[in-house]
DNA sequence: CGTGCCGGGGT
DNA sequence: ACCCCGGCACG
């Protein structure tokens, strides 16, 4: 005992760098390190495989051997470690969201506005069409003027470092489309809530690639002071509040809402941020607004938005009127859709996805139960899940810095690691939702789809439980054991 | 009935 | 973020 006091002093000033795992450990303290040690120092070699950054983390975490339990290292060490790690991560997870990933999804996040801003020109002509005849938002007219005074190619390239914001500039009428688009990204660089989902099918790749870089670079960069207005915009409370403005749409589609324009561009998304919902799982989720229309499985994100496109497609009513007779109401539904898992199955449903053809998703994606969409039908994938994985990394991947995963924070270490994705299966259903009894089919049966009891042996077993505190921590927490995955 | 672990609650 | 546990599905 007392040399494990000993122990964690001096390593709260040598180790406190890069003890990050295992430090919160408590009561394993002394006994973990027999067992565990081994395991962790194995996954060191595995983790160098994709994770150089890790490296020193862990070595050092292992070299201390982390015996310091809490304490110290709760702060410092894990912290250090732990942000390392997530930063890597976001980026890693980042890339990966884009590739797969649809319009829809980033709006989640104001950072696309980054990328977005000014990058893809043929989602620009997409976007248009729901916004025909708008007025750009006078708080938009900085992009506007952007698209009038540079030339095409300069504007790609320029990122939105540093923009004048010229309030009084009116769109002249040749530079119509550049204008409505420049509206609409605009809008979504304001509001981390705002619309315009999907399709940008046509965005050129080399638009996508700079987006990709762009984003990555402001996540993992807020320190370069690049992005002038990044910094503001960003440190809005939280990244994607939740929708819930949505409410206020639909309620009643009838006054349509006029401007799907002034809507969206709410200019502070929080006013009407009240949640509904209580606590947790909100955290991704996004209201979507989808067509039922047979055959047609258009998404859109507003209200106004999705009643437009089923008076104007569907309904044959002219485009330019706003009239509606709530008739619209009846062909779409709102529906409920996390953004974490549906990251990649969105990307199959529209046709963008213009950038990356990146790797298809390692994940399956979990049950959703979208009607209609063309979502990968996963039933019984989880037996697909580990040969996948087998491919894409070494299965004993997972095992070996399982252990951590609940250790280095919520931070997941998941390197990649196809087990645990497994199934956020319920808190991931695109809900269909409440307001419009009369629609959705969706039958629900797939609530139960409860992961097949593996045959690894689990903590519990192999350590009993007068040896508890051997246990991975997801074993004593009773999560998902760790350790010894299937 | 023991076990694994999901979902959710508490701090 | 960390921890705990009720409760349910699985074997």
């Amino acid at each position: 005992m007392e040399s494990k006091y000993i122990v964690e002093k001096s390593s709260v000033g040598t180790g406190a760098g890069g003890a990050d795992f295992n430090c919160r450990t408590g009561r394993s303290v002394l006994r973990d390190t027999r067992v565990p040690s081994v395991e962790k120092t194995g996954s060191m070699s595995a983790y160098t495989n994709g994770a150089v950054p890790y490296k020193n983390v862990m070595d050092g975490g292992s070299a201390a051997e982390i015996k310091s339990e809490r304490t110290p290292l709760k702060g410092n060490g894990l912290s250090l470690g732990g942000r390392l790690l997530h930063d890597v991560e976001k980026n890693g997870l980042l890339d990966q969201k884009d590739t797969g990933s649809t319009g829809i999804l980033k709006r989640a996040s104001p950072t696309h506005c980054l990328g977005v801003n000014g990058q893809l020109p043929g989602g620009f002509m997409h976007l248009d069409i729901r916004n025909p005849g708008k007025q750009p938002d006078p708080t938009n007219n900085f992009r506007v003027a952007q698209g009038q005074i540079l030339p095409q190619t300069e504007r790609y390239s320029l990122s939105s470092s540093h923009i004048p914001v010229p309030r009084n500039r009116k769109p002249s009428g040749h530079a119509d489309k550049e204008v409505m688009a420049a509206t609409v990204l605009t809008s979504l660089s304001t509001s981390p809530l705002v619309h315009y989902p999907s399709s940008a099918p046509t965005a050129p790749e080399p638009a996508g690639r700079a987006w990709k870089e762009v984003l990555s670079a402001s996540y993992s960069s807020s320190t370069s002071g690049n992005w002038s207005w990044d910094a503001s915009d960003h440190s809005v409370p939280s990244t994607p509040s939740p929708p819930l403005l949505n409410d206020t749409n639909k309620s009643f589609p009838l006054s349509s809402q006029g401007d799907d324009g002034s809507e969206d561009v709410t200019e502070s998304p929080h006013f009407m941020f009240e949640d509904p919902i209580p606590r947790k799982r909100k955290n991704s989720m996004k209201v979507m607004f989808k067509c039922l229309w047979k055959n047609c499985e258009k998404v859109l994100s507003t209200s106004s938005g999705i009643q437009r496109h089923i008076r104007t497609i569907h309904l044959g009513r002219s485009s330019d009127s706003d009239y509606s007779d709530g008739e619209e109401d009846f062909y779409y539904s709102e529906i409920e859709v996390n953004m974490d898992s549906l990251t990649e199955g969105l990307s199959n449903l529209t046709p963008t996805s213009p950038t990356t053809a990146g790797p298809p998703p390692i994940f399956p994606p979990p049950l959703t139960d979208v009607p209609h969409s063309k979502h990968i039908n996963m039933n019984g994938s989880q037996c697909h899940a580990p040969s996948l994985l087998s491919q894409s990394a070494p299965s004993t991947l997972c095992h070996i810095r399982t252990d951590h995963a609940y250790q280095g924070a919520t931070t997941h270490v998941r390197t990649v690691s196809i087990g645990e994705k497994r199934q956020p299966a319920p808190s991931s259903h695109a809900i269909v939702n409440k307001n419009h009894p009369l629609i959705m089919p969706s039958p629900k049966s797939t609530q139960g789809a409860r992961k097949p009891r593996g045959e690894a042996k689990k903590c519990r077993k192999v350590y009993g439980m007068e040896k508890r505190d051997m246990w991975c921590t997801a074993c004593r927490w009773k999560k998902a054991c760790q350790r010894f995955t299937d």
